[in-house]
DNA sequence: CTAGCCTTGAAC
DNA sequence: GTTCAAGGCTAG
């Protein structure tokens, strides 16, 4: 079995200099592709992948001028189109992490011709060409499940445009619908009213400007509570600084006493390893934030995404994210390519929902869901006009979400169970099996001995968050289902990672 | 400094 | 001759 030709686009992503490319997903074939640096257009391949003209220039000048940057902040400035400019630091950065070459920039300076990286940028455009052709001889066909009541038209490229004339049909299942949306209306002004003309360019540049969940700034998505300050309630930081360790970021924990054993700080180390990994909220929701814009931006007015396309998008997106945040990370990486696959579709929408309830956890509001984009919807808006399977997926993730806010969940458990869920020993097909299950006992020890560290006074967390896992995973499977199911009626977006994943698992 | 447009020239 | 990624130029 040739594990590559089964998800080209997640060995790509795996492998990104194999194929010479790391862009994002969701618009590989397309012309109008998105720089994996800043998501502007992209003009051509330059230093190593296609990249915009104006990261092409910037990454020209940084390297030919020997630039030394520094960053005034945390060194994880958002970086996209309108904010590239605000920080060279992290913009260099990026160039550098997506894969820009600093040797094809020319000591010589030398114009016009052609580098060492023709083949390469050959290669990738064939490869991206195979996937044109493989998704179309893939397209998805139609079947009827409980949450279709009506025939919609198989739009090439997944497109549904919603008008009001098809509204009132749709609203059996009410995912598609744009309520998730609602335009300009204030967070907690429920019920929202189906408005199917809604675009995603209403959805993405809301009139009201400050932070109400519903609104996403028009540029940087605003969080209600910075990831820095972590926690499972949505305290204010000031709070955090005064309150005992279990809501302090470890980073901040004094060091060790000569007195505490040397396990205690080797687990330590190394969950402080496992959270440098981390994503940062805020990035990704620029990021998801840009992509819709930008997709938005290249069909015009008259050419709106839909509801569940954007949804859609925005679980790509965090996807793609995950995928990223797997292949950097250094246990991971001490796997074959091979393995690292396989686990990455098997657990890939375990790994999408941990990571929404996690945004649940530190950033929803009361019966609310927070969206990766940074809006907050209501549960009651969604449950009332939801179909029946969608329903249940929220009611169960909600009731989840209860839970593991009780429970205090912290930002390292919740590292850790990422790391549980995905070095899974139990996959037939992985080689390494040893590899992948002392991993998983590492973390797991590592997780035990957090627990009962931070949380004393918790009788039994670890036991607790462990017993949890099992509906994350039973979720993800229904998770799955619905999607698919989606998928048959032709609704997911095509050339996207997710519909990738969902389809390797069914072939 | 940025970024869009222009010129160049080896590979095809 | 054409292509297209290099470097160059320049208004903003």
């Amino acid at each position: 079995m040739n594990i590559t030709l089964l998800n080209q686009r997640l060995y790509n992503i795996l492998c990104p200099t194999a194929q010479g490319s790391n862009a994002d997903p969701g618009s590989r074939v397309d012309p109008e592709e998105s720089c994996p640096v800043c998501g502007d257009k992209v003009s051509g391949y330059h230093y190593g992948l296609l990249t915009c003209e104006s990261c092409k220039g910037f990454f020209k000048r940084s390297v030919q001028n020997n630039k030394k940057y520094t960053c005034a902040e945390q060194q994880s400035c958002p970086m996209n189109l309108s904010q590239r400019k605000r920080c060279p630091s992290c913009r260099f950065q990026k160039c550098l992490a997506v894969g820009m070459k600093r040797e094809a920039v020319r000591a010589d300076r030398m114009r016009g011709g052609r580098n060492k990286f023709g083949p390469l940028y050959r290669r990738d455009r064939q490869m991206k060409q195979q996937k044109v052709v493989h998704q179309t001889s893939t397209a998805p066909y139609r079947i009827k499940t409980e949450t279709t009541h009506i025939h919609r038209p198989t739009v090439p490229n997944d497109v549904h445009l919603i008008n009001s004339r098809t509204s009132a049909l749709l609203s059996s299942d009410a995912y598609h619908q744009s309520h998730m949306y609602p335009s300009g209306a204030g967070l907690s002004d429920a019920p929202v009213p189906l408005d199917c003309t809604m675009t995603a360019d209403r959805v993405l540049t809301p009139p009201q400007p400050p932070y109400s969940g519903l609104t996403i700034p028009t540029n940087y998505p605003v969080h209600p509570t910075p990831i820095s300050s972590f926690s499972l309630k949505s305290m204010p930081s000031s709070t955090l600084s005064s309150t005992p360790s279990f809501v302090t970021p470890l980073s901040k924990v004094p060091a060790q006493n000569p007195d505490t054993s040397s396990l205690e700080a080797l687990t330590h180390n190394f969950l402080s390893q496992l959270l440098e990994g981390e994503p940062d909220e805020s990035q990704l929701c620029a990021k998801v934030v840009a992509t819709l814009q930008r997709e938005q931006a290249n069909r015009g007015k008259h050419d709106c995404l839909n509801t569940f396309s954007i949804m859609c998008k925005m679980a790509d997106q965090t996807l793609f994210g995950l995928v990223e945040w797997a292949r950097n990370s250094a246990l991971f990486k001490e796997l074959q390519v091979e393995d690292q696959m396989v686990l990455l579709q098997s657990c890939w929408s375990e790994l999408l929902v941990l990571d929404h309830l996690c945004r649940q956890v530190i950033y929803s509001k009361e019966n609310c869901i927070y969206l990766v984009s940074g809006q907050q919807i209501e549960v009651s808006t969604i449950i009332s006009q939801a179909g029946a399977t969608l329903s249940g997926l929220v009611t169960r993730t909600q009731d989840l979400v209860s839970k593991l806010k009780a429970l205090q969940l912290d930002r390292h458990e919740f590292v850790c169970l990422k790391y549980l869920v995905l070095f899974n020993p139990d996959i037939k097909s992985v080689q390494n099996c040893r590899q992948v299950e002392q991993t998983q006992e590492k973390v797991n020890r590592a997780l035990m001995e957090h627990t009962q560290r931070s949380h004393p006074g918790h009788f039994d967390k670890f036991g607790q968050l462990l017993l949890r896992l099992p509906e994350v995973r039973s979720i993800s499977l229904q998770v799955e289902e619905y999607l698919y199911q989606r998928h048959l009626q032709g609704d997911l977006p095509c050339n996207s990672l997710l519909t990738e994943m969902l389809h390797t698992k069914h072939s």
